[in-house]
Parts: structure tokens; sequence; C-alpha cells
DNA sequence: CTTCCAGTTGATAATCTGTTGCAACTAGAA
DNA sequence: TTCTAGTTGCAACAGATTATCAACTGGAAG
């Protein structure tokens, strides 16, 4: 399916279980609180970003919806993205460019966490952590800046890739 | 001079001075270290890159560079990055795509920082700290990575524009 | 249930950042 | 000085995102 394989670990690489449970809350039910016009083709975007399992860009959310309403735009897609971004209900990844200049999306989660990216395989994997939440409130504290959105990004040679090099 | 104020704060705020001091490899002898063909087209680009307060992008670095050699071609300006990026001598910044979808660049530094981008001012700000360097060793412990490249960017309000507002 | 308009959409063209192919040029080893 | 692999300038290209604008529609007001 995908051109690049994604492995999205649980999040929960950092923490105990029960402390790293991620929610998500409803999209739709953000915008429409914030009087937000719904319309037919922001519900089928919507609904597919809240439940994508893994990190989409504007061509392959373009893609999906259309399956669902042939004559989406791709204009509308990069509108509704802003749209969400704006209201702070996605966040925006590069996934350090490992497959280009594109965009990645997902949901904002209750909980800040980071990805890495193999450079070998292409694979993603979250992480997430009390020492993320802790150097962020030390960058907020000590400069007096106040922090709305993070990206923390790394890239490397996951688990795998290391063994097969050598 | 440049189109958006830029900050660059000492990236002192995390440590004391001494602790915290940032020093460069010079970029030039580096390359040449490594056998890589020096051009004088190369030592405009390095030269200015090198000494940049700012953060450049492929643009801007361009511009500069013509004033010293007015043939360079933008072509030359992407390859030379593209040398220095794969040789692990400069970092890729997005700078949160503040100012669109560039890239930013810097010489890469002794220590790892993060960039904090002001969505009022445009203001970017760095910011280095020891809870920085063990978050990425905790990372690579517990995920079996091995981080090569990491970028830690957050976007937000800095300690005057909150003061403006409200 | 209709009216109405600000907000939204689709289509298309345009922009902007970055890349590629290729013939001419040159650093630097022999 | 010679020679060649590595570089450059140019120009065409590519991919992601944005702008423009007439036609359309959600949903509040009646």
């Amino acid at each position: 399916m995908a051109s690049h394989p994604v492995v999205a670990t649980q999040s929960q690489l950092g923490r105990s279980k029960t402390d790293s449970s991620i929610t998500r809350p409803s999209l739709m039910k953000e915008l429409s609180a914030r009087g937000v016009r719904m319309t037919s083709q922001r519900r089928v975007l919507i609904g597919i970003i809240q439940d994508s399992p893994r990190h989409l860009d504007a061509a392959r959310l373009l893609e999906i919806a259309r399956k669902h309403d042939a004559g989406i735009d791709r204009a509308t897609v990069y509108r509704t993205l802003a749209l969400l971004k704006g209201h702070g209900l996605i966040d925006e990844l590069d996934l350090m460019h490992i497959e280009g200049e594109k965009h990645f999306y997902e949901a904002k989660t209750n909980r800040d966490h980071c990805h890495m990216a193999c450079f070998k395989c292409g694979a993603i994997m979250e992480y997430a952590s009390a020492s993320f939440e802790k150097l962020k409130a030390e960058m907020a504290a000590q400069s007096g800046f106040q922090i709305r959105v993070t990206r923390l990004e790394v890239g490397g040679f996951c688990k795998q890739c290391r063994k097969v090099e050598r």
C-alpha cells in the first residue's frame, strides 16, 4: 500500500501504559464547538484524519478522500489542513524529509511525542516521555517563551537496521 | 536588511556561560581533510555560512554569494548545501515554517540546541541545556535507535510579544 | 419550510523551493 | 604541463502549496 514502511510503535516506550495512554479529542466536535461551519467535504477529510493509524500527507489524504467523495479538490484538502492547524487540532510533521518535502499530519494527542525516522528503512517510531515534558517546561520557564506547538524529530538508524548493517 | 526580525540569543539560557560555550569547526578545513575538492564557489558559500550570525535559506545565501561572485548559480548553492549536509557539517532547520516552506541552515555546533520561533514577531531564539542531552540519551537507550540528527523546534510567543498582547 | 449571505468549494493558473541532464570548465594529482 | 574525475552554469523540469474567482451551500433568521 504505502510506498514506504511505517512502523508506529505504541508511544509508550518512556512510561507505564496507564501513564502514557493517548487520547484524541473529536476534531468534529471541537470545530463545531468553535462555530466552524461543517461541510460534507470537511466531514470526510476530518473523519479520515481522525482515525488514520499512520501519518498522512496531503496527496494521500486527497486520494483516500476521493473514495468517499470523488469530487473533492486538492485545494480543499490544503484549506482544511490549514484550518485544523490554525485551531491547533493537528500537528504538522516533516519526518526529517525522509520522503521529500511534503508534510505529514496527525490529530493532536493529549501527550506530546516525538518522531524518530530511520534513514535506511524509512520506519517512523514515536516516543513520549516525562523527560520531554520536563524539557518543555524548563524551556518555557527559563526563556519566558509561551510554547504553543512543539516538534521534536530525530533521524538515524533503527534497531533493526543497525543489526543488519554490521 | 532581513525581511524578518531575527533575534538569536546567546544559547546560554540553560547553562552557565562556560559550560555552554558554542564552537564550530572550520567547514573549509573539515572538507579538505576529507578530500573534498575545493572550488572558488564553495569557498565563497562556505565562508558565508561559516560566519553568518543568522540562519540562512538557500535564496538568501545565493543573494549574498552573488555579491562576491556574480556568476554563482542557484543549483550550485543547493549542491553545496547538500554536500555539507551529507558530511554532517551543517544542520537543516524548518523554523516551524514561520516564513514558508524554505529551509534554513547553520554550521553544526559542538552542542545541540533547539529553536524557538515567535509566531508574532518572527524572532528565533536558541536554547541549549543538559536536559535536552539527557532526553536524547534516554530516547536512544530505550528504543535502540542510533540518533544521527535531531531537530527540536517550538512555536509560540516570545516574552516581548506576550507582554504587548496583554 | 423558505430566504439569504458569509463562508466554502472546484477549477485553473501561478508560485516557490528544490532537482536533473548535459556540455563546458577546472582542481589538483601525476 | 597534462589529464581526468569532479564541478559548474544553464535551462528545463518536478512536486508541494497557494491565489483567484465564479458558482455553490450551511445554517441562522424569519
